[in-house]
DNA sequence: CTCATATATTTGTCATACTAATTATTATTG
DNA sequence: CAATAATAATTAGTATGACAAATATATGAG
């Protein structure tokens, strides 16, 4: 039973290496902004003018982690708040033209920053891992069926289109 | 090259869910402690008496990270700091005899709330898991060869005596 | 339509991660 | 031995994550 607890430490350890790793090259290559950061811009590109409920459930934040990544994204005039059209109590999301401007210079230096995690690993250990962390995902669905979140599976399919 | 940034937004989101199901499992039932100071409790039963710097080498924190977790300890009597004795700097981290009490209590049930995550999963897909997230972990050392730190693999089996 | 309930966003609080800088002490070098 | 460099721990600042509560608006039941 004790090797679970080193499995999740271990799982956790090697996420937040990747991270790490990833905001380093951000910090030394003066990307300006941070990871989450990039992450939300990137999905903003794709999907464009977003609500943030939805542009949390895209990136995997919470809704109060996605307001303050946001404030700080509006501050640098990366993105811009702009009115729902038929829901006052909401905001969408807009990349700027700066925002859009750095999303396009960074995405192939990102890209090549986040494949040094995956020197040395084939396509089968790609479809061994994707399969293994969605099916630790829904295990600890603590809402299972209550709720309409993309399931783990769809949610990557769709980011690598 | 996408592909690379999802893997990577996928394995920090399978991550987080596995801390913060643990970490509610852990308040539903008032363990009264986080999950990462059930890492440093752990380790210090495992190890005993173990200098700051060492304890955050085991568990995986930096530093300042770990100054304010035993911080939070030493607040819930837990553990205490003891002088070093060859290193003036140093305090060596001990754990109180209710520190004690509460790994002996909690070990099992955390046992439980861990593997909960890898239902459905065999031995050869742990197999599989740790080699890749091994070899994505030092894909990443940023001072390769610099420093002592323990290689990945040594690190896990080291937990799961 | 009105009231109760649900939803989108924000704010507050605590815990953790990373970086840089500070302090006290130890180790090294000339 | 004295000056310098290295190390253990701490502190400070910023960002993120989880959760609870507050606010404004929308929706649904009667």
């Amino acid at each position: 039973m004790e090797q679970y607890n080193a499995y999740s430490q271990l799982l956790e350890r090697t996420a937040r290496r990747v991270k790490q790793y990833a905001q380093y090259q951000f910090n030394c290559q003066q990307f300006g902004i941070t990871v989450d950061q990039w992450t939300i811009l990137k999905n903003l590109n794709q999907y464009a003018d977003l609500a943030q409920k939805e542009l949390a459930e895209y990136c995997g934040k919470d809704q109060p982690t996605l307001t303050r990544i946001v404030d700080l994204l509006v501050g640098k005039q990366l993105v811009e708040r702009r009115p729902h059209p038929n829901d006052r109590r909401s905001f969408v999301v807009h990349l700027t033209p700066t925002g859009k401007a750095k999303v396009e210079t960074l995405s192939g230096r990102v890209g090549s920053i986040r494949m040094q995690a995956w020197k040395n690993l084939n396509e089968a250990d790609f479809e061994h891992l994707k399969r293994i962390l969605d099916t630790i995902y829904d295990n600890l669905d603590v809402r299972k069926g209550e709720t309409d979140q993309v399931p783990a599976t769809e949610w990557l399919s769709d980011k690598i289109e």
